[in-house]
DNA sequence: ACCCAGGCGGGCG
DNA sequence: CGCCCGCATGGG
């Protein structure tokens, strides 16, 4: 372990769940089986979580000079330390099955990551499953981004047959409209903190984001917990749950979360979405 | 061999 | 609208 290191005070933290549940740090974080740890890339610096004699630490690696301020703030933005899960809990905990979805998560933690690699991972994930996405993310990186995720600038510059290359299938055509999109329109750093129907409508002008893509990088990207990612699992899920099996759109599900859940649906989504697939 | 996967766009009725 | 299909590719 790196000499830099500091304890997380954070009792209501499961570094297992919080990587296995396909968020963003599944796809380019290293999850480590035997220590239970969890290494990431991040702004000039590489942080690492662990459990240790029963305390969480964390320890970082990088050059600046003000690394460990950098690395404290780094870890309590990037899984939202300043939100106490048992209040959280008590809000969402509705009925039997959400309690259900929150045991078998418990601690958890919704992660907030870059926008621009929020949405490269969402649209890579489209029709795939976990295991393949984290692949072809991680192919990604390695191919166009020495190791990291390669910036708008450089997607746009790669060819199509290069994004397939890296098993992008269909999807490099939407990489490449986001690349070009995001180099030339807008900047999504800015959008941050903007209305959710703002952020929601901008990022669907790009043609391979819908509302599920547009939701998860509302939720993991700008930290909206209005957002609530309606996927294949969270429909079945809810319909079975909440609707007795019947059909229902996505529009009048996402509905229904919100009314539920409020501004917290996003970190029930998460819970039920994790349950929902390892059941 | 076969169906499925953290969808989306487009066409058709 | 809602429904259905094709899209590319690896996992189970």
């Amino acid at each position: 372990m790196p000499a830099n290191a500091f304890e997380l005070h954070e009792k209501l933290f499961d570094i297992n769940a919080t990587y296995d549940s396909g968020q963003p740090l599944n796809f380019f974080g290293d999850y480590n089986n035997e220590e239970n740890s969890l290494a990431y890339s991040f702004k000039g610096g590489r942080i690492k979580i662990e459990r240790r004699n029963g305390k969480l630490l964390a320890s970082y690696d990088g050059d600046s000079k003000d690394i460990k301020e950098w690395a404290k703030k780094e870890v309590t933005e990037r899984f939202r330390l300043y939100d106490s899960l048992d209040d959280i809990y008590k809000k969402i905990a509705t009925d039997t099955f959400i309690e259900n979805s929150i045991m078998h998560s418990k601690g958890m933690r919704l992660t907030l990551n870059d926008p621009w690699e929020t949405l490269v991972v969402f649209i890579i994930s489209q029709a795939s499953n976990i295991k393949k996405i984290r692949m072809d993310t991680k192919n990604l990186m390695h191919m166009l981004g020495n190791g990291n995720m390669p910036d708008a600038e450089a997607l746009k510059k790669a060819d199509i047959s290069t994004l397939r290359r890296a098993g992008l299938g269909f999807r490099a055509e939407y990489i490449k409209n986001a690349a070009e999109y995001c180099s030339e329109n807008v900047d999504l750093i800015r959008m941050r903190g903007k209305d959710y129907y703002y952020i929601k409508e901008a990022l669907m002008e790009m043609k391979g984001v819908g509302e599920k893509v547009a939701d998860c990088v509302i939720l993991m990207g700008f930290g909206n917990t209005m957002a609530f990612p309606v996927d294949r699992w969270i429909k079945r899920a809810m319909e079975a749950e909440y609707f007795n099996g019947e059909k229902k759109s996505i529009d009048a599900i996402h509905d229904f979360a919100y009314d539920k859940w409020k501004g917290l649906a996003g970190y029930a989504q998460q819970y039920i979405f994790r349950y929902a697939r390892q059941r």
